[in-house]
RNA sequence: GGCCCGUUCGUCUAGUGGUUAGGACAUCUGGUUUUCAUCCAGGCAACAGGAGUUCGAUUCUCCUACGGGCUACCA
C-alpha cells in the first residue's frame, strides 16, 4: 500500500464519557494511521437522538485532546448528513437493490423484495443481502473471517421516520471519508459483513479491516459504558500523567518484545496491527500506577512543578523544595497534595495508634530534651540537624528510633514521612520546636 | 438458540515443531533506609482439557469446556 494513502477514523457515538476501552480503540487506530504517515479521523456518530448529547461530543474531544491524540481535519458529524443517506438509498432502490416494506416481520417484509412499494412514514427500508454463497474478509488482527451469506439478514437502512441506520451510514461516511482502514472494536465483527455487502452494492472496495478485541475490567467482565467502566476524563482527575496513559493503554493489547516503557514517537515508529494481540485484555490499575510513577520520576523536575495543580499545591520557593523531598513517594499528581499537608498544616490531631507506637515511657522528657538541644542549634541543615539527634542519642544512650518516631510524629502527624531531618530543615526551628511543644501537650 | 471471535504465570505479554517457556505489574523474601517510599538482589507462579498430525507438540488440525461479542426502526 502506499504511504499516504492510509486513513483511519475512530467513530464514537457521543452517548457517554469517552472511556476507556474506545481511548485505546482509538489510540490503534490513530497509531496505525500515524505508522504509515498517514490521516486519522474523528467522526461523531449522533443518529441517535434520543441518546446523543453534546456535552459528551466536547467531553470526548476534550479527552482526547488530554490524551495526545490528534485527529486531521474537521470532526465529521453523522446528524449532517442524513441528505445524502437518503440520496443514496434512493439509488439503491432504484437499482433494486433495496427494498420497501413494513418493518414489522423479517418473513412478511421479504415477500416485498421485488414489489417496489411507495415509502411513506409507515414503511421503512431494508437492505437486500445476497442470499447465496459467503462474506468474507481478511482481519487485520484476526485472520481471514468467514460467514453464510445465509446467516446475514436484510437489515433496516432506512426508519420509518425516514432517517437512516448505523451500519449503511457508516458505509457511506467511511467511502466519502475516503477510509483505507478500519481498526475498531472486535464487537463489529460481525456488522462487518453486513457493511461489505453494502459496499458491494454500491460498487466500492470495501476497507480493510482490523478488529482489536475488547477491553476487560478488573474483574474479567467486560468494559463498558453499560457496565460502570471508567472515563478517560476520571483518570486525569486522578492525577494520571496523559503519557503514562497512553503508554498503558498501547501496552494493553499490543507489545513489541519486552519493552514497557515507550514515547509516543517510539509507539508510532514501530506499530504495526500484526503486533496485536487477538484475546481480550483485562484493565489493570496497578499496572497504570506503575506506569504513572514511571513517568513521573522520569519527569524533568519544572515540568512536573507546573503539572501539579495549585489547588494541590503553590509554585513557590518553598513548595519546589516540598515537591523535591516528595516527589519519590508519589504515584499521581494528585498525591502530591495528600502527601505534601503536614508542609502547610500543623498536625492538630494525633491518631491513637500512632500514639501507642510511638510514644512510649520516657518519650516526652526526650522530646522536652531534644526541642531544647535543637533550639540551641546555629546552623539549621539537615545535615547538622541530623548530627545533632545523633548526638543526642548518644548522650541519652538509646536508639534513634526512640526520639526519630515521636519527632516524626510530631512534625507530620504520622508514622510515615521523609527523613525527618530533611522534613526539620524545610519546616524551619521556630516550626519545629512548635510543632514538638505542641504536640507533647496533646499526647 | 444461531453465528462470529478468543484461551501462555493472579494480570499485561514474549516466544518456538525440540527453550531451564523469557520480561513487566502484583505478591513474597533478603539488603539499603531510624519509618514509609525509593533502590538493589532473589523467590513463587503459566502454555484450559481431549484427540489427531509428527521422531517430537505450548506451537499445526479437529472436538470439548470456558470466556466474550453480535443476533434492534442503538451505535
Amino acid at each position: 500500500m502506499s504511504k499516504s494513502s492510509v486513513r483511519t477514523r475512530f467513530a464514537p457515538s457521543p452517548t457517554g464519557y469517552l472511556h476507556i476501552g474506545g481511548a485505546r480503540t482509538a489510540l490503534f487506530a490513530w497509531l496505525f494511521a500515524k505508522s504509515y504517515e498517514g490521516d486519522c479521523l474523528l467522526r461523531i456518530e449522533d443518529t441517535d437522538k434520543e441518546r446523543s448529547k453534546e456535552e459528551y461530543t466536547e467531553e470526548i474531544i476534550r479527552s482526547f485532546e488530554w490524551l495526545g491524540i490528534e485527529f486531521d481535519e474537521e470532526v465529521v458529524y453523522q446528524s449532517k448528513n442524513a441528505i445524502r443517506y437518503k440520496e443514496v438509498i434512493d439509488s439503491l432502490l432504484e437499482e433494486g437493490l433495496a427494498y420497501v416494506c413494513s418493518g414489522e416481520d423479517l418473513q412478511e417484509d421479504k415477500k416485498f423484495r421485488d414489489e417496489n412499494l411507495a415509502r411513506d412514514e409507515n414503511t421503512v427500508v431494508r437492505f437486500k443481502m445476497p442470499e447465496k454463497g459467503t462474506t468474507k474478509f481478511d482481519d487485520l488482527v484476526k485472520g481471514q473471517i468467514e460467514v453464510l451469506n445465509d446467516e446475514l439478514e436484510d437489515f433496516i437502512i432506512e426508519r420509518s421516520d425516514g432517517s437512516a441506520t448505523y451500519n449503511f451510514c457508516v458505509v457511506v461516511d467511511d467511502i466519502d471519508s475516503e477510509i483505507s482502514h478500519i481498526i475498531r472494536g472486535d464487537d463489529h465483527v460481525n456488522n462487518t459483513f453486513k457493511q461489505i455487502n453494502v459496499f458491494k452494492a454500491l460498487k466500492v472496495e470495501p476497507p480493510t479491516y482490523g478488529h482489536v478485541p475488547l477491553i476487560l475490567g478488573e474483574d474479567g467482565k467486560r468494559m463498558s459504558k453499560r457496565h460502570g467502566a471508567v472515563g478517560v476524563s476520571e483518570y486525569r482527575d486522578m492525577g494520571i500523567l496523559p503519557q503514562a496513559f497512553m503508554n498503558y493503554l498501547a501496552r494493553l493489547g499490543w507489545s513489541l518484545g519486552d519493552q514497557e516503557i515507550f514515547t509516543p514517537d517510539e509507539l508510532v515508529k514501530n506499530f504495526r496491527s500484526g503486533n496485536l494481540n487477538t484475546a481480550p485484555a483485562s484493565f489493570s490499575l496497578d499496572k497504570l500506577t506503575w506506569y504513572n510513577k514511571e513517568y513521573l520520576n522520569a519527569m524533568e523536575f519544572t515540568d512536573l512543578v507546573d503539572l501539579i495543580p495549585s489547588e494541590h499545591i503553590k509554585n513557590d520557593e518553598y513548595s519546589k523544595k516540598v515537591i523535591e523531598l516528595i516527589r519519590e513517594r508519589c504515584n499521581s499528581l494528585n498525591d502530591f497534595s495528600t502527601e505534601s499537608q503536614y508542609f502547610y498544616n500543623k498536625p492538630e490531631a494525633f491518631k491513637e495508634e500512632d500514639k501507642i507506637k510511638a510514644i512510649k515511657e520516657n518519650t516526652l522528657n526526650l522530646l522536652n530534651l531534644l526541642s531544647e538541644r535543637l533550639s540551641n542549634l546555629t546552623e539549621w541543615k539537615s545535615d547538622s540537624i541530623q548530627e545533632e539527634i545523633k548526638a543526642f542519642v548518644d548522650d541519652q544512650e538509646i536508639g534513634f528510633a526512640k526520639i526519630g518516631i515521636p519527632l516524626r510524629l510530631c512534625l507530620t502527624g504520622s508514622l510515615n514521612s521523609p527523613s525527618t531531618d530533611k522534613v526539620c530543615e524545610l519546616l524551619g526551628k521556630e516550626e519545629v520546636i512548635g510543632r514538638i511543644e505542641f504536640a507533647i501537650k496533646s499526647f
